[in-house]
DNA sequence: GTGAAAGCGCTAACAG
DNA sequence: CTGTTAGCGCTTTCAC
């Protein structure tokens, strides 16, 4: 904060001997435990990064001063100036707020934090302009590396922000058309819903309803493409896909919606915490009770699921380790490593919200009278 | 990461008038710009940072140039090296897969954006030790400011670190005796408490829990107070406080030990997210039912509390408003104002989950026999 | 194995 | 209003 004063006139090489007592801003600074050593400035260098070649004694009359002095380590912007690496990395987030999205934070914050880095968290809430926008702040502030979990994949703006920042990144269950040679974390989305859906057309279900999220990322496209292939390899089931938002608000409407159809589903695939709530008030709306009137899974296990009555049939995956695995596969490439992919899996954890839809082949009739 | 090569002879102000192409890492700096622009490098600086002093010909030419030769802004890097500050804050958060945490962060982080700052996010996963070291390799990054969650307001280390780093800090919903003149942002915990207390007493309990969290952080201490306020202010009623740890083992064993003690309470208040769904698996190993067998009130909103059976009364708060307001009063800080604390509301919303306690007088019969 | 020198790219006196 | 100058504190050739 303090502006910068010109010293005297002692510029060269010619300064006096004496060790200069700064009272700048009370920090010390490798020159004054170089000075107190009687060593040059790069050898404290040398020694204060490991460098190999440094005897020993070098080593101890340096780590001696910088004791005595109460040196506090290399100033760390000076360093990230001089390198260039500054050993953050930025993590493009939908939103913190999503408990899966914090599992995935937090796993890769621990994992970074483990191998020096330190993260930079940036909301893009939803909003594709965001990313951008989120993107081009991170190059500014030159991190070495992008976590990205962006809200659109086809979204020109990203792919633009992207190419120009030209940072190592790792997707986080995205797939990026403009970034094909990016390393990526991937939940096999398919395995979880192809479970669910065998589980369901077994239990003698044969209309299902997947409400999926927001169409552009690859979860929502990857439960998609699942649940219509269970469909079609069991003739006679129907899979009605409603892909929308990750939103309680695209929960509730089209759960209303399916409810009032002709062709009511007997079974509903919640495609995320957010649209699960809106589809569970939906159904409490129409009083419509699980699994009696409707047959109830949801994706990604959120904290309370296995308090509701009935418990939560859930497609479940381990948050945490996407994060610690994409921070893994930065750091890798950071380190010189080609791209690569690592697929995690997803498993289906059947419950109660799961049982015998009421007639197969008629259960229009709803448990009370609706309008 | 390219070296840097010593350029030629050409140091002085003798340069070749030419624009000299630099093949470095393709990134245009601010020389470049001026010697497009035919200006000194510090007129081109001022221009980028607005400074009044500048004519609208300056302006021009040098946004031009600017603009010709795609320059992306000045490095951040080498201005945080002269200036010192980062634009950065460092939030110390115990674990960010914590909704209510989760929430605050979100909120804070927003608003330090529109104010041009970024956010570091580092966990300490409950470890007081981790706060210190957390604290102090922010400090090395010379982050501008602290938002502090921290585990343990009593810790010596995270008081000494504190010191040491010296750097303008808010606390959230803390309490540090080693830091009075901190800014904080203050959930006013005993407003809900006391309202829940009233509601239970008033309903006929005379023997409430409260599960608290861990001791040493300001909401365990303020609802603990609250309660044995109420509790003493009125006669005949016993308030039994369990503070421990804002875990779900907490929960689950205080609950089975309070159930199985002579004096079991007719109502319990958990006091926290995870204490609640230690709770609740308590209750429903030993197959107590709520409200009928114990009335159930819980410290804040968590996403499918109101689908449980019976929905779940709640004192709430408006976290991402928190996180909010802790990075309005660093940012005022950072202006040069006084330190300020800020008080935010919690309410007590009832539900099912409370009701009269079956047998005021005596009320040890559980709905079925159990060990 | 160690030291001297040269900047990284920018900002902020200060002088004109 | 604009240019010159002097570094911020460190790392890294390069020569010895």
């Amino acid at each position: 904060m303090s502006p910068p004063r010109p010293r005297g006139g002692a510029g060269g090489p010619d300064g006096p001997p004496g060790k200069r007592a700064r009272e700048g801003d009370g920090r010390v600074d490798m020159k004054q435990v170089a000075d107190l050593a009687g060593v040059a400035m790069s050898s404290v260098s040398r020694v204060l990064s490991g460098h190999p070649d440094v005897s020993d004694d070098m080593r101890q009359r340096v780590t001696a001063a910088a004791k005595q002095l109460g040196y506090e380590g290399p100033n760390m912007l000076a360093a990230m100036l001089r390198t260039g690496a500054t050993r953050t990395i930025g993590f493009v987030i939908g939103d913190i707020s999503n408990p899966l999205m914090a599992e995935i934070a937090l796993g890769a914050e621990v994992t970074l934090r483990e191998a020096g880095y330190t993260m930079m968290l940036v909301n893009s809430l939803g909003e594709a302009q965001r990313d951008a926008s989120q993107i081009q702040l991170l190059q500014q502030r030159r991190v070495d590396g992008l976590l990205l979990s962006v809200t659109d994949e086809t979204s020109e703006d990203t792919a633009s922000a992207l190419a120009r920042a030209g940072i190592p990144a790792v997707l986080i269950d995205r797939d990026l058309p403009a970034l094909p040679a990016a390393s990526a974390v991937l939940s096999d989305h398919a395995a979880g819903i192809t479970a669910a859906m065998e589980h369901l057309i077994g239990l003698g279900h044969r209309r299902i309803a997947l409400i999926a999220g927001a169409p552009h990322v690859r979860p929502t496209r990857e439960r998609i493409a699942a649940a219509e292939a269970a469909a079609e390899a069991n003739p006679g089931v129907l899979c009605q896909v409603r892909p929308g938002a990750y939103t309680q608000k695209h929960g509730a409407d089209t759960t209303l919606e399916l409810l009032a159809s002709g062709r009511a589903p007997t079974a509903i695939i919640a495609g995320g915490n957010q649209i699960l709530v809106g589809v569970l008030s939906a159904l409490r709306h129409r009083q419509r009770r699980i699994p009696r009137d409707v047959s109830l899974v949801t994706c990604d296990e959120v904290p309370l699921a296995e308090f509701l009555s009935p418990p939560l049939a859930t497609i479940r995956r381990d948050p945490r380790e996407m994060g610690a695995t994409a921070a893994r596969l930065l750091l890798s490439r950071l380190a010189g490593a080609a791209p690569q992919a690592s697929i995690l899996p997803t498993w289906f954890a059947t419950a109660d919200s799961c049982a015998e839809p009421r007639s197969p082949l008629n259960d229009t009739t709803p448990s009370r009278s609706s309008a």
